[in-house]
DNA sequence: GGTGTCGATATGTCTATACATATTCCCGTC
DNA sequence: GACGGGAATATGTATAGACATATCGACACC
């Protein structure tokens, strides 16, 4: 009996390794509907028929599948198609004096507050942390062209990140500083509008009622508070861009 | 001679299987600058005598590591750990009917205005394409327990989605509808703040002048333009909730 | 009927080996 | 010294086989 398989098809079709091959198969019969969420895909030992490859080569595909959350594995069970997956995006928020400089424009920073005191209620309540300590409190404004391009208002608590007492923020925005200094593992971003107060207004140089996005952004080591900050851009005048890319 | 490696420590430390653990362990040293960006990595066969295991093993732990961008694998120069990644975050946008009545709200529905005609050049222009062709353009209220929660504005592009011409928009919501019926593969968020003007502010219900939140997304099928929405979220009553997390 | 145990089964991990492929390095030639 | 070609080397892919682990279902027992 000729054992015919998919895997001359395949191989025809385009020069990638073999797995890579796989997965994009999978994947096309998902998205287009061939295999509906919540469709059992055909057992490993099947798809090595099919391909007529090695087990591992086909669990190499429908990891990395997986891991794209486009599947579902369970022991014993079966491999399915998961349900539609949440609209969602990478959003990528740059050191602000690198995006500024990215584009061409001249960037210019101005510290408006720095201090160095004992951990408020306040600021404790701002970073999620229960126990007394140090932080530094700053204010600072970004400016492209000599035009306001953002407000920041920053707590960051010294007991998790020490280093920072050192650190000169009269010549170097705290931002650009944390991200070259301090490696984090979670952040999380609350993004809103408001209209510019009296005192954003005059900082960013427009009129008072004016739109602004805010994003509050607080950062994590390991659960441990690092830093809490609000940036305040003209709303109109800037856009947060998030992209996704599936495969 | 006694053959002492990493493995034993890691085995004790946890259970989880040994790639994971090896995937951590390198990791933790880039996360702490230990092994800072730039650094190269042990080849594989010095991390499978330091864990004590096949190269196979080692190179899964490191093939995701790669995939998660912490890392980069370079044919007879080895692997090297890369320069620090941009602040980044999943920004998650579910569906709005999804996400309202998740938070145990009750739901409501309006369509305001919904119209099947030939695509003009503000439409073309909008979605993206260059050929003339059909579009749905639809208008939709979308409220939470009686009080207005967003409203919408898309347009549909009929001649990448044939399927909604036979869709009832008057019942299901086009952003539920479209994110079960339509498998796509890019999206762009564009993220911005306007105060309302007298139309958004009598949708909304909320004065002229406040702030509101707009997110203007595009969706694509094989770089097929799908659909482009605007939203409008009263600003301060919404946040949009971007999360990040290593590992 | 409810419950618990056990076997069957599909995925998860790991090994040892082999060959492919990309890239660097070095050496010999012009 | 510049250039070209081949050896050395580190990663990339693939194989066959083995054992681990989770879980569904069936059967036995209370």
């Amino acid at each position: 009996m000729s054992l015919s398989t998919d895997r001359d098809k395949l191989q025809a079709a385009d020069k990638p390794t073999l797995y890579k091959q796989i997965r994009l198969d999978i994947e096309r019969r998902i998205l287009t509907g061939e295999w509906p969420p919540g469709h059992r895909i055909p057992f490993e030992h099947e798809l090595t028929a099919r391909y007529g490859c090695s087990r591992m080569t086909v669990s190499k595909a429908l990891s990395e599948l997986a891991q794209a959350d486009l599947i579902e594995r369970r022991r014993r069970a079966g491999t399915f198609v998961r349900r539609p997956k949440f609209l969602s995006a990478v959003l990528t928020i740059p050191d602000i004096r690198a995006e500024i400089t990215a584009l061409g424009r001249s960037y210019f920073y101005q510290l408006t507050q720095c201090s160095r005191r004992a951990a408020t209620a306040a600021d404790r309540a701002r970073l999620g942390v229960r126990k007394s300590g140090k932080v530094i409190a700053i204010a600072c404004r970004h400016s492209a062209d000599g035009v306001p391009f953002a407000i920041e208002d920053r707590l960051i608590n010294l007991d998790a990140v020490p280093e920072a007492a050192s650190a000169d923020f009269s010549i170097e925005p705290p931002g650009t500083w944390l991200l070259h200094h301090v490696p984090w593992t979670e952040a999380e971003h609350s993004i809103s509008a408001i209209v510019a107060d009296a005192a954003a207004a005059s900082a960013l140089d427009i009129a008072v009622g004016a739109p602004c996005l805010v994003i509050d952004r607080h950062t994590w080591r390991s659960a441990r508070p690092l830093t809490a900050v609000r940036l305040v851009y003209p709303g109109e005048a800037h856009k947060l861009v998030a992209r996704f890319k599936g495969g």
